[in-house]
DNA sequence: CTAGGGTTAG
């Protein structure tokens, strides 16, 4: 009391100090504002020093300490400050300053514990407390604080005050919780304190909620039941529902709205109206509405990329890419990721690496976006080196293999192992995948598993892991369609209609239009082309590649004529042509003898499609000739080839030269595919069959040891059948069957009653497997007979025998076969390497084409 | 002294 009127002490002035003009005054100077001109900490505690030591600290000047304290920063001494006073109306405000300044620098938590020291210091909050602490709450995405919070304004009252209330929808929001949003929202009718951002709150909390729907539902009870005027918050939060519903009439009904009430001007209500109408597909709209926005930033471009290339136009997107290069528009993480992802999905996977470097080069950090996209370029040019070169990337900088911007997903991790499995490591993607922890596994990990055995490795183990897979998740429409693609490499039918069952379970809406069309391939490979056809029929949509399906089985079925009846409606319908389906017309015209038909397409392929012929379609062409004995126009055709003959086309003149003897072209094909340096397993057969077909022996023995030396390797045939209790493989002279002998029995038996009626061995074919001189019965050991008498024993009468081998059926088990259906009562549904042979009293589907 | 915003992927 006395102190108080105490004069400071000039001589107390601290020598050091550089503001002198501070202290050259009495106390009574030291007012508000000279306070808030401190630019340091050290200011502000000798000011507070000197106060003390004058005993002047009233409450008025200690407020004044306090702000300035907070102001800079020095949150410490405010909170000691605070602690001597007890609660008082005034007090709270700087205690709301105090957790807002923590929210405002990203301290979350910090705020949250300042919240829950003033609550324990018997302070109360007031209705601006509430809504820092919430924002503080949601930042951190903690339900619980947030609820506990949520119950004091209860307590306190501030629960009806309009700004807690949107806090509080923001905060549930934030936390995922979007039916307690609702219920606060709901709650605020009642004392009717809703404003406009209390409907954009909640229709935001649909937004990012995953209900686009409710969003546009609240919008539209907003406006017509309440007569809110949406703002720019509104349309930013309501324009992505609608690109998600795609709808773009409502969306085109907001964009006339903005234009009216020049909400327009805001360049984020710019950009969700760009990208609404570019995920609709209306890349023109997109456009106005990009080319007159006044002000762009990067995300104007991007969606416009994202767009371009969501419907394919990619030269687009090159040149938006050169644009913003010109414009020196700064790009991001997600221009260059999106640059990358385009060129990636059109197969372009070097120009997606070189855009990496760019990238790289540029400065801009590669985030998890980035990296399986660059990836997915490297998966689809099968670049093995580059893609260990980003799976390195990702282990020497901070990205994590198990983690995806939002922090909840095996993004790169089922990529890389995506990247491996294409680029035919198969056993490197197993290792990674069994190095995520069964828990960790996600659909799509075991999807790109599954698709790479499928694929690129073993059908057998697809299925296997595709079976494994239930007891942890459940597959979706690409690990169905995986599968599916598996059954068809197996011809698993059975297997293939067990899971055509489950799609049909389990479909929410439809079958999706991929799965659909890998449905018709699979019945089409499994030899049920008239359930292929079911399908296709049922189908309610269709595009390209269900045509191309359906057209594929048929040519491999050798219904020549089905298939160019699908391949004319398919013009007649507008359908792009391409290179591919131009293959699979040539094919079904090969496997049915039209050769004149062939050449005709082949011929106006340019003129008529405007598909230039490539290596694929000179071979097909050359196989189509030469399977017709007409060498020498194959031969010509190779001669006329505008590029230079890759491998596979003489590996066709080869195969046909096997059919007619011709050792001479034989050879000369032969000594080609060497030059080429391709070490062809297949042709080495072939050629050394030639030889024995015209008794060359030595020649033969010349070719086998040649193999040895080169250590090319023959693959070995094997066929396998698929009975009730699943499928049974059979290699060359295989007698491991429990039921062998048997098996040989049956078998020997049919052979003998065929010779009765006229069956003849080739016992050319012979060599096929072996290299001694017991030729006599070795014709009996090929694997499709042993497969075929197990089907004989074991399959009941009247159903169909299918087989499958994985190289070409050996001519003379094709003989034996077309004889014995004529004294079995099964249809012999046999497919090898090139196509189907349906076998049926005494006569074969392939007319002897194959 | 108070709350709310866009884009990229398998």
């Amino acid at each position: 009391m006395i102190r108080r009127h105490l004069i400071p002490n000039a001589a107390a002035k601290p020598h050091h100090y550089h503001k002198p003009s501070l202290f050259s005054t009495s106390p009574p100077d030291i007012t508000p504002p000279f306070i808030h001109k401190c630019k340091t900490v050290s200011q502000v505690k000798l000011i507070h020093g000197k106060l003390i030591s004058c005993a002047i600290l009233t409450l008025n000047r200690t407020s004044h300490l306090i702000s300035t304290y907070i102001s800079l920063g020095c949150s410490s001494s405010a909170v000691s400050l605070l602690r001597r006073f007890p609660p008082s109306d005034s007090g709270v405000y700087h205690w709301n300053s105090l957790i807002r300044f923590y929210g405002e620098n990203g301290r979350f938590s910090e705020s949250l514990s300042l919240f829950r020291l003033m609550h324990s210091l018997s302070w109360t909050p007031d209705n601006y407390t509430f809504p820092f602490v919430f924002k503080a709450c949601g930042e951190i995405s903690s339900v619980r604080a947030g609820a506990s919070a949520h119950a004091l304004s209860r307590v306190t009252g501030f629960n009806s005050n309009v700004f807690v209330g949107n806090g509080l929808v923001a905060m549930y929001t934030r936390c995922g919780c979007l039916g307690d949003a609702r219920k606060v929202f709901d709650e605020m009718s009642v004392i009717g304190v809703w404003d406009v951002v209390s409907w954009n709150s909640i229709i935001e909390s649909y937004a990012k909620l995953g209900k686009p729907k409710m969003a546009v539902e609240m919008l539209r009870r907003m406006t017509n039941e309440f007569y809110f005027r949406p703002d720019d918050i509104t349309l930013v939060n309501v324009i992505p529902p609608c690109a998600s519903l795609g709808a773009h009439s409502l969306g085109k009904q907001l964009h006339g709205y903005a234009i009216r009430s020049e909400i327009i001007e805001n360049m984020f209500v710019g950009n969700c109206l760009v990208d609404m109408y570019a995920k609709c597909g209306m890349m023109d709209e997109a456009n106005t509405v990009f080319s007159n926005m006044r002000l762009k930033d990067v995300v104007s471009w991007n969606v416009m990329v994202a767009g371009y290339s969501e419907v394919g136009r990619f030269d687009d997107v090159v040149r938006l890419f050169e644009e913003m290069r010109e414009e020196k528009i700064k790009m991001d993480v997600v221009t260059w990721s999106a640059a990358i992802s385009g060129y990636a999905q059109r197969g372009l996977g070097y120009e997606a690496l070189g855009v990496f470097r760019q990238m790289l080069s540029s400065g801009v950090k590669p985030n998890e976006v980035t990296l399986i996209s660059v990836l997915s370029g490297c998966a689809s040019v099968g670049s093995l080196m580059h893609g260990k070169e980003i799976h390195c990337y990702a282990i020497k900088h901070p990205i994590d293999l198990c983690r995806n911007v939002h922090g909840d997903d095996n993004m790169v991790i089922n990529q890389l192992i995506d990247m491996y499995a294409k680029c035919k490591e198969v056993d490197t993607a197993r290792a990674m995948f069994d190095s995520v922890s069964p828990i960790d596994r996600d659909v799509v990990t075991w999807t790109v598993m599954i698709g790479g055995y499928s694929q690129h490795g073993d059908a057998n183990k697809a299925l296997k892991l595709f079976t494994e897979m239930f007891e942890q998740t459940r597959p979706n429409a690409f690990t169905i369609s995986c599968a599916l693609v598996a059954c068809a490499s197996l011809a698993a039918l059975r297997v293939g209609k067990q899971i055509h069952a489950y799609a049909l379970r389990n479909q929410k809406d439809a079958v999706p239009l991929f799965v659909s069309n890998c449905l018709i391939d699979m019945y089409a490979k499994c030899g049920d082309i008239g359930k292929g056809r079911f399908v296709f029929d049922s189908m309610t949509e269709r595009n390209e590649v269900t045509w191309t399906s359906l057209m594929t089985g048929y040519g491999m079925h050798g219904y020549g004529e089905e298939a160019l009846g699908i391949f004319d409606e398919m013009w007649k319908m507008g359908f792009k042509l391409d290179g591919v389906t131009l293959l699979v017309v040539l094919y079904a015209c090969s496997h049915s003898g039209m050769i004149d038909e062939g050449m005709e397409y082949f011929n106006s392929m340019e003129t008529d499609f405007g598909v230039t012929p490539g290596p694929e379609h000179y071979a097909c062409m050359v196989d189509l000739l030469g399977r017709a004995g007409r060498l020498d126009a194959a031969l010509r055709l190779i001669e006329e080839m505008p590029m230079d003959p890759p491998p596979v086309v003489w590996v066709a003149l080869l195969s046909c030269c096997r059919i007619h003897r011709k050792v001479e072209l034989g050879e000369y094909a032969a000594k080609k595919i060497t030059e080429l340096a391709s070490n062809n397993d297949g042709s080495y057969t072939l050629l050394s069959n030639i030889y024995a077909s015209t008794g060359r022996w030595k020649d033969v023995a010349r070719v086998r040891s040649l193999m040895r030396h080169k250590g090319v390797k023959k693959r070995p045939g094997c066929s396998w059948v698929e009975g009730v209790k699943g499928t049974t493989t059979f290699f060359v002279g295989d007698k491991t069957h429990p039921r062998a002998n048997e098996i040989y029995q049956v078998l020997s038996d049919h052979m003998q009653r065929i010779k009765d009626i006229g069956y003849v061995p080739e016992k050319d074919f012979a060599l096929h497997d072996v290299d001694d001189e017991e030729k006599g019965d070795l014709l009996l050991d090929h694997s499709e007979k042993l497969a075929l008498a197990y089907g004989i024993l074991t399959i009941s009468q009247g159903a169909a025998i299918r087989i499958t081998k994985n190289l070409r059926v050996c001519g003379d088990c094709h003989t034996a076969f077309t004889y014995i259906s004529r004294i079995i009562d099964h249809e012999i549904i046999l497919r090898d390497s090139s196509r189907f042979h349906h076998f049926k009293n005494g006569m074969c589907s392939c007319k002897g084409y194959w």
